[in-house]
RNA sequence: GUGGGUAUAGCGUAGUUGGUUAACGCGCCAGAUUGUGGUUCUGGAGACCGUCGGUUCGAGUCCGACUAUCCACC
């Protein structure tokens, strides 16, 4: 049985340990993207050993379209279809429909809409993004949620927060049918609630205590980082968090940068994910505790030194910037891998200082050190 | 050697019957990217139009010579 232990807090900054049927996982804890099944940039399973990684991310969307989850569940579900030994999160979907598909038309059902890939017409509501999840395997699935722009109007915020948590209900009665059936891989699969409401306080709060009643195994906060300022992410963080359990781990969804990290645990977040360190690292630009540079720009070219100096990972070690600059410029595949290794080691590194701060009970002050650093 | 073609930004090209600030792609330089766009997006720099002379109010454009280069034939 999965179980959350809070061990150590600094402020409303907590570490914690949670266990599942695939591992422990020590939170605050960075969640490494693979969208569909693999770390775009030629990043393996056994890469992720050498950097860190605590936990995968994947994505129902993508995996029910390509290869399809039946085929996924007929391989014996993510972890061995991926050889993959960490807890691996699902996410359900439900922002992939809202951001990349098209012509979608949203119902009390579900979603219809055209798949990015090849335009035909799908269906997703949350059964169906529940039994795709199931078929996955994975340790930790998403609700099916509507994520609304941070710039929606207000009556329809409150329209689509109302039936987010219809379908939460759904979500978790489906879940738990799913979970009792002798075939499905992952009987104890868990299931992680979603927060809405966009920059409305009221909305924020409101929902957070109607699906704090639902005792779900996690709560994340969507619908942030998608527009609005950080100003307005970290003071929704402020106002909502408060509302959900303390004693389940909480996610925010998609963030962030470095510094999104630092602010957001320290308001009492457990879980993150983002595509950043992945994107921007197929793009030259990488991180570093000061600050992130661009290797691409001409400055690097005779640069013999590491990406960071004293940085353990798999590209820092061997190296330098100018024959990584070299590499993305000519387009070799190589560039792209060590960047994102590196970066993913950044970010798996910074949690575990992160947790060590944490355990010592200097957070709060350890972490705004930490972004003055990253500004010089 | 003879005949013909071509010379415009680092590279490849466009440029109307001569008419204002010479256009485009690649490359270069610099930004962007938040529950994934590896092929994306946005900016920027860079050319006295092979050289010299002529015609004209005005030449990248027309004429001549020269230079370079390509093709064919000796």
């Amino acid at each position: 049985m999965a179980s959350y232990r809070i061990l150590h807090r600094a402020g409303a900054a907590k570490s914690a340990e949670m266990s599942t049927v695939h591992g422990v996982i020590r939170t605050p804890v960075f969640m490494n993207v693979a969208t569909a099944a693999a770390i775009k940039g030629a990043v393996s399973t056994e890469d992720l050993e050498s950097i860190g990684t605590q936990v995968v991310l994947s994505n129902t969307y993508h995996l029910h379209l390509r290869p399809g989850d039946d085929v996924v569940y007929r391989m014996g579900g993510l972890h061995r279809f991926m050889d993959c030994h960490v807890p691996v999160l699902t996410d359900s979907g439900g922002f992939q429909v809202f951001s990349l598909a098209e012509n979608r038309k949203i119902s009390e059902a579900g979603v219809t809409f055209a798949s990015h890939i090849d335009g035909h017409k799908l269906f997703m509501g949350p059964e169906e993004s529940m039994r795709i999840q199931s078929h996955l395997a994975s340790t930790i699935a998403m609700a099916f949620d509507e994520c609304p722009s941070s710039r929606a109007e207000r009556s329809y915020v409150e329209e689509s927060v109302a039936r987010t948590t219809r379908w939460l209900v759904r979500c978790r009665a489906e879940m738990k049918r799913l979970n009792a059936m002798e075939e499905t891989i992952n009987k104890e699969q868990l299931l992680f609630g979603i927060n809405q409401g966009a920059v409305f306080d009221d909305i924020r709060i409101r929902h957070a205590q109607e699906i704090a009643a639902m005792e779900m195994d996690g709560y994340a906060i969507g619908g942030l980082a998608v527009g609005e300022t950080h100003e307005e992410m970290y003071h929704v963080l402020d106002v909502t968090l408060p509302h959900l359990p303390a004693d389940k781990p909480t996610y925010l969804m998609g963030v962030g940068t470095p510094e999104n990290i630092l602010e957001a645990v320290a308001r009492g977040v457990d879980f993150f994910d983002c595509v950043y360190p992945s994107r921007n690292g197929r793009h030259g630009h990488v991180y570093t505790k000061r600050g992130h540079l661009n290797l691409l720009n001409a400055c690097y070219e005779l640069d013999n030194r590491p990406i960071e100096e004293g940085c353990g990972c798999p590209a820092c070690r061997r190296y330098s910037r100018g024959y990584i600059r070299h590499l993305l410029k000519s387009g070799e595949m190589l560039g792209l891998r060590l960047c994102v290794l590196h970066n993913l080691y950044f970010y798996n590194h910074l949690m575990e200082e992160i947790r060590a701060s944490i355990g010592r009970g200097d957070y709060q002050t350890w972490y705004r050190q930490q972004i003055e650093g990253m500004k010089g």
